[in-house]
RNA sequence: GCCCAGAUAGCUCAGUCGGUAGAGCAGAGGACUGAAAAUCCUCGUGUCGGUGGUUCGAUUCCGCCUCUGGGCA
């Protein structure tokens, strides 16, 4: 039997939060966050992460998992919501999962099986020496003598890509392409309903560029402080994070407050844009417009719709 | 009131020795399979302030007008 969940999508700042809780709220219950940011322990303020009060006793999952110098991949965010949904769906709760990091989500409802593609650290030191040393065109050409589909597909100036699709075939022995096929399967797993909330996208810049300034005013400065008096460099990956890797550079004296501020702002809307692009390109999803100045209107079309499809 | 300098893409500006124009920023579209808030690709037509003149041809030269700076009264 599959497991049953609700899932609500869609761009940093158009109120995920806000109506995944009071829609857990009438489900009787708990939500499972889908962000790759919000689960780094002390990264509060810059993610905007949920706050107690927030969430009216509603139980959240994923959120706080690591420390921000520790590691987590997808693959660790598939195996650890799965077991919670599991959980769940054996106490007869469907569970709300809200987040914006499409491919975690993907990885719940496409069939992307990770565990032939393990990651190795010395491999990907090893290549990461050779591009430094030989360049981009070098590894890209290394990639096109052993996989020229995966070749074809990523730009070469992708570095990141291409060493991943090396990576995949030193460690495995098969070409990266010849394992993406597989995954293109929709999940037998899960029995799901998708609902992306979308904003007119001036509106959603407006209310970005306010988010901003309310997290600088309330303290997201310090917490960076503290998150660097802690140890954590601007090299980890949590660190390059919007919101973070900004004021690191203003710490660091390379750029001013207001340039930093700014570049968060800009820097947000561009990942809201990338978001959109993401999740346009799954038709599977039922689209809710919300207006910002009046939010309870695109939770009653949520609810509608889950009513709709019978899972409320 | 007079003198000077400007007026060109959403913004800041460059440029055209006369043949209808291009950078940066902002923005838009797309990709994405164990880093994903990451990483990467593509995209620049705009009454060149208005109007009249010179010219085969004016955004460019000349006159006038409007507006904006600055200076002098």
């Amino acid at each position: 039997m599959k497991e049953k969940i609700v899932i609500i999508v869609g761009p940093t700042a158009v109120g995920k939060t806000r109506i995944s809780v009071e829609t857990a709220k009438l489900m009787n219950t708990e939500v499972i966050s889908a962000d790759a940011m919000q689960i780094y322990i002390g990264m509060d303020i810059g993610t905007a992460k949920i706050r107690e009060d927030e969430k009216q006793g509603v139980p959240h999952h994923m959120i706080d998992l690591v420390y921000p110098d520790e590691k987590f991949t997808v693959s660790d965010f598939k195996t650890r919501s799965g077991a919670i949904i599991k959980q769940l769906n054996s106490k007869s709760k469907i569970p709300v999962i809200a987040g914006g990091t499409g491919l975690y989500v993907n990885s719940l409802i496409y069939n992307l099986s990770f565990s032939n593609t393990i990651s190795d650290e010395a491999i990907r030191g090893e290549l990461t020496q050779l591009l430094e040393t030989n360049g981009k065109e070098h590894l890209h050409r290394l990639l096109e003598s052993i996989d020229p589909i995966s070749a074809e597909k990523i730009h070469m100036n992708n570095a990141k890509r291409v060493l991943r699709a090396l990576e995949v075939y030193y460690i495995t022995g098969t070409p990266f392409s010849a394992s993406n096929t597989d995954f293109r399967e929709e999940s037998e797993d899960y029995d799901f309903v998708l609902i992306g909330l979308e904003m007119d996208r001036q509106l959603l810049y407006n209310r970005i560029n306010q988010r901003v300034d309310d997290m600088v005013n309330n303290g997201l400065i310090d917490e960076v402080v503290g998150l660097r008096a802690m140890g954590y460099d601007k090299d980890l990956i949590s660190m390059q994070g919007i919101g973070y890797k900004e004021i690191i550079q203003y710490l660091d004296n390379e750029i001013t407050l207001e340039e930093s501020i700014r570049l968060i702002k800009r820097n947000s809307r561009r990942l809201a844009k990338r978001q959109f692009t993401w999740f346009k390109a799954d038709n599977r999803i039922k689209w809710v417009s919300v207006d910002p100045i009046n939010i309870d209107q695109a939770l009653k079309d949520v609810q509608n719709y889950l009513s709709e499809r019978g899972v409320l």
